[in-house]
DNA sequence: GCAACTGTTCTAGTATTTATAGAACAGTTG
DNA sequence: CAACTGTTCTATAAATACTAGAACAGTTGC
């Protein structure tokens, strides 16, 4: 599992985190009883803070996507399958919104805004 | 146009008062044309600081979705009217993220993620 | 013309959030 | 037992969000 950052970007490093995992769990690259890398690991290969990668991981941990025990590590949990069905939806509405020159952002506002 | 905030939210005010106006266009409730209300109506009627709101509508401004200027207030541009074509797209993606019961935090985050 | 409106710009301060750092703790695994 | 895992704690620095007040500069309608 790869996890990726981009320094550059005004989204907080952990949600990044968090981000490239659901995308990850959404395209069918992370699957169910698949474990993360450990924190510390994610944290030294992307030049960031333990406690950054932690919060991520407990982020999807809140969110059910992962199950955490001391010891043992972070393991995707069966909420994760299910993500795949949003895969294609995503990628059309994504094809969509290029198309208009919608910003990343906008477009994630208006569905979160739409979402109630 | 009625504005809407949600005070408990951990989304920022600007970015909330931005998303109401995003979903008032792709709901086809605002269309090209329209005026917004005046930056210190709408702060003194949610309650917040001009400023915050005026953030808000400069960030519209610069995704091209309202043009400003003083005297005049802020009218929504042609930009509007595409967006209504994301609302059917955006409504099933919501439908299908509610039956697996994925936050709308999340949701907005796959999206922005798959975004590039 | 002028009064009342509009967004723009400026300085300033406070509160919250994000990210870092280091240490110690407590389970799990080989 | 050694090496790993997440957990918890205190602390600090930096960036962001929000508020506050004032002054400025166009636009509109009477």
């Amino acid at each position: 599992m790869l996890i990726r950052v981009d320094p550059a970007s005004e989204t907080p490093i952990f949600a990044q985190v968090a981000a490239s995992v659901r995308a990850d769990a959404a395209a069918g690259r992370l699957r169910s009883g698949d474990r993360l890398p450990s924190a510390r690991d994610v944290a030294a290969s992307l030049g960031v803070n333990l406690h950054t990668v932690l919060r991520a991981y407990q982020l999807l941990r809140d969110e059910g996507l992962v199950d955490m025990r001391r010891g043992r590590g972070a393991v995707a949990t069966d909420a994760v399958e299910p993500l795949a069905q949003l895969h294609h939806d995503i990628e059309a509405l994504v094809a969509r919104a290029r198309a208009l020159a919608l910003s990343p952002d906008a477009l994630a506002a208006l569905v979160k805004e739409m979402y109630r």
